[in-house]
DNA sequence: ACCAGAGATTGGAAGGTACCAATCTGACAC
DNA sequence: GTGTCAGATTGGTACCTTCCAATCTCTGGT
């Protein structure tokens, strides 16, 4: 261990500070932070830039920077559905209902980003949460990063064996969001009546190098799940 | 004008450089760019840094610094219907279905910070986006906060109204997404059958010192509309 | 040809200094 | 009391330097 940086190892110290002090409770100045924990400003500056961002902290130029209030969501991050679920307090589980190797087909090949008669590996399980229906999730890879994968065990967590395994890692995705209703298949593997919508996101999922590695579009159950996240205003 | 923080400037500088530019292509060094555009190197990682949490650009150590793959999606930022609208090709309008001060009621009242029994102004309105029904719009405001606001002219942008009139910035918002059945007022005034899913954001919008200002719930077409962003690995 | 390893290159982290801009505080006049 | 203005406080911007860690390149040996 030991091997962190400064700014995160203050980050989480600030974190673990602010825990508990209510919403609007002032931090010490930048200035004091730097003194009392012995870095440069530079340093903790980089670390408030990472509460800020997160939402933890708020800044103010010329007043001080503050505890910031409970927001409802966590700031957006790519999480897997197992650590989604944790997060959420349910226990994650799997059913396997295909993995196999077929043609990307155009759709597919567009979003991974290879040729439409290629091959790539489709993984389709049905996810519960405490047990129930969750999301009908289908992932696809290109058959020649993932090779043999179709005999791994499928029911636990994907991202975990492709980093294990195939020196993946995903460090962000893009998503798109739509509501859907849901077809006669998905009504009955999510155990919803015929005609409920559902909640469709399509991931794409990138490496350090934005190269697309998976894509994924998941089904959620609309009754049980949602998304939560804080925007900003940005720069165009 | 003029008035620009330096690393502003230079991330615009960069962004319109590398507009161009194929995905992958390495842009110069950092020391490079600092050289080139008379800044230090401080500042030329201050304007990548922004570049990359946008998606624009990726970094890899030792490597150098790449163009990012177009991205389905805009980095995530709070939006106006209107801009948003523009953003995708189509022409904003305005219904307004109702303005009027009312009961805050428990849930409102807790999306703001006020007392349930405090007043409340409503504004809903129908979106369209190139002349057709895109979402029901159903703002509120705390009452004392927005005095007039039911007599002005409510069919442009609410946003600019607030900024110009009340000096009120929303900076940032919490978002919460659910896939919705549409009920028989929604699905009439959307133009969509009865039984259509919709998708359902509820915001609450706050301020620079993260107080809540404006509580939205919006129901789009799950036809027409979509959301689209990118997530990032981030530390706990 | 191929591979391994040394060295150069590049982004990442950290320290320091100086000054600016927004905000807050308190003294003072009325 | 109330308002106002000067000065202190605090975050924001920008500059500099130094070293580290990951990556790439190129040289030389086999």
């Amino acid at each position: 261990m030991a091997r962190q940086a400064k700014h995160e190892e203050l980050r989480l110290a600030l974190l673990a500070e602010t825990a508990g002090s209510p919403p609007h409770t002032p931090l010490p100045t930048e200035r004091d932070i730097a003194t009392d924990h012995g870095v440069s400003r530079n340093t903790v500056r980089q670390a408030l830039d990472a509460l800020e961002a997160a939402g933890n902290v708020y800044r103010v130029q010329g007043a001080g920077t503050f505890v910031a209030p409970p927001v409802v969501s966590k700031s957006l991050t790519l999480t897997s559905f197992s650590e989604d679920m944790r997060a959420r307090d349910l226990e994650p589980a799997s059913r396997l209902l295909a993995a196999e190797t077929v043609r990307a087909g155009r759709q597919i090949a567009d979003r991974l980003g290879v040729a439409p008669d290629s091959d790539v590996v489709r993984v389709s399980r049905l996810r519960l949460a405490d047990g129930a229906p969750m999301c009908l999730e289908n992932v696809h890879f290109p058959a020649d990063r993932v090779p043999g994968l179709v005999d791994e065990d499928l029911t636990g967590s994907l991202y975990a064996l492709l980093d294990a395994r195939y020196g993946l890692d995903i460090r962000s995705a893009d998503q798109i969001i739509r509501a859907v209703d849901l077809d006669e298949t998905e009504s009955a593997l999510l155990g919803v009546p015929l005609g409920s919508s559902g909640l469709r996101v399509q991931r794409v999922g990138l490496d350090r190098r934005d190269t697309p590695v998976e894509a994924t579009t998941t089904i959620y159950r609309a009754d049980r799940y949602d998304i939560r996240f804080t925007v900003r205003r940005a720069q165009p």
